[in-house]
DNA sequence: ATTTTGTTTAACAACCCTGTTAGACATTGC
DNA sequence: GCAATGTCTAACAGGGTTGTTAAACAAAAT
């Protein structure tokens, strides 16, 4: 059983670097870091994958891709109304975070230190979100002269939704560092979830009361 | 002048560790890039500050009590009705960003490498913010309690508001890395700001139609 | 003037990190 | 069986990084 072993250790190597990508960071990261968390020996790494950079591409392409579908999210379901859809749109964006906790600190870091990085991420989702942006903006006009919605530019509501989303997500991982109650934290975001709803809402909705 | 080369080497060495911290971060930052940029010699670095550790707490401490000042900002200039002392609050916490905008980044960063860094964020500048928290609230539940601002946490509101300021820098440095135009961005960053404080305002005012 | 003290340099030691290589070992195909 | 190929290890080379040190040099103190 060799190859079975052997597409076994690039798997452990690859899981292992990732773990390590992600808590650390591309410059911070070790290849033998990345062997001993895998078991291997750090040769292993270096006869799968040649070069370190070599490895972080493998991640990394994947992670930029899985950023397009909740933004694709955004332009689907014609099903409901505008702001149902946009209270959708918030749901599924914050729950993608949710379900992907270290993204946004990882981008981060890597934007930070790799040039390439910040291109390869305009390139592959740049314009994703330029057309996005366009189609919605074409969908809120409509609604704007309709008189249901207040004027706003599609840019300004991503970016605030996005704003709000996001922040959360950085301000958990630099204040809950330590903690380990999940059920907490739960509560904590579900609470967050529902603030920027009510506050994004109230930005463009008109007619008001609602508790 | 021997005294003075010397103050002045410290200085020039403290300032290009400034430069070099800010734009790369603890890790990536070389105390041989610093003695680069700085002119001197490496072992000049050394000599002054033997460890690279101790040339970032010289620095990141002055950074991080800088955080204090906007803060308290917040809870002083009681002459102001309440709804328009937070206007004042979103104008002051935005420029302040905006006169150190590598500042959020810097912090996400060393927030993400140094668990030390978290720990003294937390001890410099924690209480100031629970404070202040605590003082909001009293003087929200106030506003909320006669019916003239909707419901909402304090902690949620100072959240809401430093989300989209400080996200507003931090997408600023990743998408406009490369551009110059230093007038393009400033009208970029004058637009972000008023949508934030229509935000913040229509998510707290109760009575409606302001253009 | 000379001792003491502070500044500066060049060279170096120790360490860590990436990536390679020679050779051992196992597996597969013929 | 044996040749070819793929997997694996231990050892190492090369390069960069932090921090030190001996010795030169300058200034200040006595």
């Amino acid at each position: 059983m060799d190859k079975k072993s052997a597409r076994n250790k690039k798997e452990l190597i690859l899981k292992a670097a990732e773990h390590e990508f992600m808590a650390n960071g591309y410059e911070a990261t070790k290849t033998t870091q990345i062997a001993e968390r895998a078991g291997v020996t750090h040769a292993m790494v270096h006869y799968y994958f040649q070069t370190k950079e070599n490895i972080f591409r493998k991640i990394y392409e994947d992670k930029i891709d899985m950023l397009k579908d909740p933004i694709l999210a955004i332009v689907e379901s014609k099903d409901l109304e505008l702001p149902q859809r946009i209270d959708a749109i918030i749901e599924t964006h914050f729950d993608f975070l949710k379900a992907n906790p270290e993204l946004p600190y990882f981008l981060m870091g890597e934007i930070r230190n790799n040039p390439v990085f910040i291109e390869t991420l305009k390139d592959r989702i740049g314009d994703v979100i330029a057309k996005s942006c366009k189609k919605l903006q074409v969908e809120l006009d409509d609604y704007i002269n309709r008189g249901i919605i207040n004027s706003i530019l599609a840019e300004d509501l991503v970016m605030n939704i996005v704003s709000l989303n996001v922040f959360t997500f950085i301000a958990i991982s630099v204040t809950q560092s330590h903690e380990r109650d999940d059920n907490k934290i739960n509560l904590l975001l579900e609470q967050r979830k529902r603030e920027i709803k009510e506050t994004i809402n109230r930005r463009i909705i008109k007619t008001e009361k609602q508790a």
